[in-house]
DNA sequence: GCATATTTGTCCGTATGTATA
DNA sequence: CTATACATACGGACAAATATG
């Protein structure tokens, strides 16, 4: 079983099953899962870029685990799309190209503005997009502009639950953790979040009185123009080398 | 509840889909992926009812292959939401709820009727949904019931193609292949597709004239009522003993 | 409620196949 | 072409949880 290594240090101090405190607590996940937590936070976070190789071999001593529990993760996080995995080479960080950023606006808009579109009077949820519009006022105040662009994916996530359909959250989480891949190549995260805020404002205006066709074109038009953006800078770093 | 083997085949005659020109281009499939096929497909045709519970070493001798390879499968068709998976006790195909079967329809809804609504001329891909009414046809005449729900599967993924999304293409597979989790509690399948032929070939004609929005409320009719028929017969189903 | 058998969770070692220096 | 490094898949081991009598 867990051979305590002497002197070995663990980067990561996975729980394991070392304390019998924890372990009511954390028997409820298995080990591969919280291994692809993880992972899938150093991913977003940008400690592991788009393209990093991951060895089966340095990951899993680092983290203390074995080989089969590891492939376990990583088979989680390649379904969630944040990993490629080419047979006989190993996982990587997934490299998104600019199809694949087209295509994820292509399901936000269509799955956004579907949530928002049939609006005729203030829809239950409309609290939770409030909140995340307060959330990125209070960011601004603080000039926190990373704050700032989670208060913004949490408002897009608000939006989406208005749907009420738990599958098109799951699928909303998704795309937007595929999003954070390419987020980071924003140099500039205020000039790219912070003309939002006001759009966001906007369309909660226009959900709280109940017109949902005039929330869908606000939304439209805000998820053009940050595909673009996006793209732009994508573009841009891409080229460079 | 010792369920015999339904795969009572000893050896490992894991369907060799070696397509050639898949070897050339795509990378072969891993064992576990064959594996995670073969499942699905004994799922899908009713072989592992909702509910059974795949023991680690039946399946694995009755398939020939290794623990560590089946749990792999497993953890690919958990997500996949065809399987649960419980701590300790095990993986079981899943048993949908009639909240989940209304929360596939809902999503059906959204999608689809998204994918056709903007439609203001013929749109590229209405060609493979007019191959899915003439399936339908063709499986009418010949008497073939099953072969009319695959068609009218066929139907479905071909309208959700027109959005021209991979991601949505995907979705949609998957949405699907939970419906047929349930889709084997309609006795007479007769009665429940085919009278949904003429409105496919009614919604095909609104396409090729370029009427999306016609197309869209047929759609949504079409939609209401098959979730309807189909949360009846599953609560009569699951209320017998 | 207890003791036992079965099954799962995790890990290891390794033979074989595959890509790259 | 050989050598090296790595991935795949297997079988075995043992602890912990569950099922069974």
């Amino acid at each position: 079983m867990n051979t305590a290594v002497p002197g070995s240090v663990r980067q990561l101090p996975l729980p394991g099953r070392a304390l019998e405190a924890d372990r009511a607590l954390l028997a409820r996940t298995s080990t591969a899962e919280r291994v692809a937590d993880v992972l899938r936070t150093r991913i977003a976070e940008g400690l592991f870029p788009p393209g990093t190789r991951l060895a089966e071999d340095a990951i899993g001593s680092g983290l203390g685990v074995s080989r089969n529990t590891l492939r376990e993760a990583f088979q989680l996080l390649t379904h969630e799309r944040l990993l490629t995995h080419e047979l006989n080479r190993g996982v990587f960080v997934r490299v998104l190209t600019i199809d694949d950023v087209a295509d994820l606006y292509r399901v936000r808009k269509l799955i956004e503005c579907a949530a928002v579109r049939g609006i005729d009077s203030p829809p239950p949820g409309v609290e939770r997009v409030a909140d995340a519009v307060d959330e990125g006022d209070r960011a601004k105040k603080q000039l926190d502009w990373q704050g700032l662009g989670t208060a913004n994916l949490h408002f897009h996530q608000a939006l989406t639950a208005l749907a009420g359909s738990p599958r098109v959250d799951e699928l909303m989480r998704g795309i937007l953790a595929e999003l954070r891949l390419v987020f980071h190549v924003m140099a500039d995260p205020r000039r790219f979040y912070e003309p939002y805020l006001a759009t966001n404002t906007e369309i909660l205006g226009r959900i709280e009185v109940g017109d949902g066709s005039g929330a869908e074109q606000l939304l439209a038009a805000y998820l053009d123009k940050a595909q673009e953006q996006l793209v732009d800078a994508y573009a841009q770093r891409t080229t460079d080398g």
